[in-house]
DNA sequence: GTATGTTTCAAACGAGTGTTCGAGTTGTGG
DNA sequence: CCACAACTCGAACACTCGTTTGAAACATAC
């Protein structure tokens, strides 16, 4: 019987991730990061079974196709990480109705990314590949993926939306949803080093420690949360 | 002759913008579009070449090579962007030294964003197409094309940081590299319309006029330059 | 006219792609 | 021991890829 039916769903409708096989995991952490380095389109099913020591059919056998495999890399770091973010952002709110807390743009800001900052030190969860291939995502089109994660993981960025437009009244529904945007981005793009300073050859910054980035990028980000509403009218 | 060499050094050292035959042009203008749409591994000659109604070897007799043909197509747009913000950048400077106007971080940012808002509502120059493929440069690993802009516009990085260094006293070198990544960064991607919402098919914002987003993007950036320092200590 | 240099074109080259297949191997329960 | 499922493996399939080639078409100058 086919492995993949096995693991993706177990059961019951409910989110769940998968438990992989040796071979399967061994193929995920080489594609993971080969996608990172070269994308996902330029690396090969030869490369990556031969840098993880599998024979090339297994990864058809264990995936189905070179773009589920790209989608199971990406969700099985994905989904812990919204799982935790969903947990921070409970257990601040919790924290807000019990008056323990206020509800801060900093505060929803660090609640998504505590994780992500955990995620990056973590060398068996796959330490900043993660990040990196999320602002892969941003950019590349992967529309079968973008469909699993509307349909899997809305909930995640509607609670967000709302977290956020509570923590800052005072703006549009929009405003808030720019805001998130821009906010989100800077993050991601943060955290996997897409510097542009790299791209001239003036890379004295990027020392890629993961505190560091988020001493600069925390305050960087509330203070664009936080400014003033954008010009009243509508252009 | 090859027609390569007579057109891309036009004779001095001198940074120069090459003249494209028609058919060069052709290619260029569909390989932009393919480029910023598909990525440039998941994009063929043959698509372009189609698209464009050109040979299939008239890529390799124009531009030498698909490799060669990117960095042509990216530098197309990115040479003038970059002139443009060279001479806002001095005619900034010149009305500061004047004591007509006060070196401020938005000013700074302003002075690249307007040639990036004028090339995006341009569509003879690409319109928003050279945002969005500096988004994927920023993202993707392009070593060549990374060498030639270390090589030929290392100025203008240097020159900003300078500007921005100026613009923000009390910031040290470094915190000054850090905001600068992340606001070009922040341009780059809101310009190029890389939304998270997006990619959770929640996209009711990227109505993707240039005009809003710059609305919305510089407060957010100023707002981020402008913050307090981070902390004192390095940890 | 011929000669010369530039540009186009169809066809092919060899290498590399994702995927499939069927035989082989391994491991577990009866 | 056997049957049966899970898994691995080498080989092949049917393409597509970027690049090259050599002949044709075109332009320009003498």
């Amino acid at each position: 019987m086919d492995p993949i039916t096995s693991s993706v769903s177990a059961g019951d409708g409910a989110r769940s991730e998968p438990k992989y096989s040796e071979t399967a995991t061994r193929i995920l952490d080489a594609a993971e990061g080969l996608f990172v380095e070269l994308g996902m389109e330029a690396t090969s099913l030869r490369l990556i079974t031969q840098q993880a020591g599998v024979n090339l059919a297994a990864v058809n056998y264990h995936f189905r196709s070179k773009d589920a495999l790209f989608e199971a890399v990406f969700l099985r770091r994905f989904g812990p990480w919204a799982t935790e973010c969903l947990k921070e952002l409970d257990t601040l709110e919790g924290r807000v109705a019990a008056g323990e807390e206020a509800l801060t743009a900093e505060a929803v800001v660090r609640s998504y990314v505590r994780p992500a900052l955990a995620l990056s030190k973590d060398p068996a969860r796959g330490g900043v590949m993660f990040v990196r291939l999320f602002s892969r995502v941003l950019v590349e089109n992967h529309r079968q993926l973008r469909e699993t994660m509307s349909r899997q993981y809305g909930e995640l960025v509607t609670r967000y939306t709302r977290a956020l437009g509570r923590a800052l009244p005072g703006l549009t529904e929009q405003e808030v949803e720019w805001r998130m945007h821009l906010g989100f981005s800077v993050m991601f793009h943060a955290f996997a080093g897409n510097d542009i300073l790299k791209v001239f050859g003036r890379s004295a910054v990027s020392a890629r420690d993961p505190d560091m980035i988020v001493k600069h990028m925390v305050p960087f980000v509330v203070a664009g949360l936080t400014s003033p509403p954008a010009g009243r009218s509508d252009r």
